[in-house]
DNA sequence: TTGACATTTCCAGAAAGATCGAATAGTCAG
DNA sequence: CTGACTATTCGATCTTTCTGGAAATGTCAA
């Protein structure tokens, strides 16, 4: 992960509608969910939403397909972890930070 | 973690010379760094970074201390781990994700 | 093809954030 | 106390983001 893409994925995230919309679908696993479950979820007006899962979509958190007349949202695991990894790479100079806080959970490498 | 200070940790990260400027006291440790020579490192003007450097510790992401004419700041590692938990909660409804992704890496969570 | 459904794009105004020079405050050696 | 050093606060400007109704797009059943 590149500072550029850390910052626009932070970003991303860094607003209350996104955020829980964001956890939402950390939840939801790779079923995802629909637009209109979320926008029924989180009480948003869907062009506000649209305009959120937009945002996270660009920042490459989340992923859209589209089943029928519904557009599926999921959370991108791999993105996610890259991120988490980014921002503690090289935690405490490498020192004392063996395995654990410096490396990134490792679950979703590869969903 | 509560959403609303997930929101200020994240906003406080999701900007380029912030996010520098804490994966910089990430891996200086528990040792910090002075203002100044974020500052140098970062090549950023001493008030602008006071500016990010006072956002990020309003958001509880790092600490001051004074040494000297000079104020230290180090990174606060519980205050992290508890963010990415919370980004990770409870991920994929608890299944399939036992206790490697749905758990925050625990190393920092005294400091 | 008509109508209903699901969602996005467009638009404008309101609010929040970034920048950095200059002025101010705290710390210390001599 | 004076001057040098380190860092923060102030102030003014510029840019970006959030919001939600209305209109447009894409999908499907009948």
């Amino acid at each position: 992960m590149e500072a550029m893409s850390a910052v626009s994925a932070l970003s991303a995230l860094a607003q209350e509608h996104r955020l829980s919309a964001f956890r939402l679908l950390v939840q939801a696993g790779s079923a995802g969910m629909a637009a209109g479950a979320i926008a029924d979820a989180l009480d948003i007006p869907s062009s506000s939403l649209s305009f959120h899962l937009a945002h996270l979509t660009r920042a490459g958190l989340i992923r859209q397909r589209r089943q029928s007349r519904s557009l599926i949202y999921s959370a991108d695991y791999a993105e996610m972890s890259a991120l988490v990894g980014y921002l503690m790479e090289n935690c405490c100079g490498g020192v004392e930070c063996e395995t654990d806080a410096a490396s990134p959970p490792a679950e979703h490498l590869a969903a």
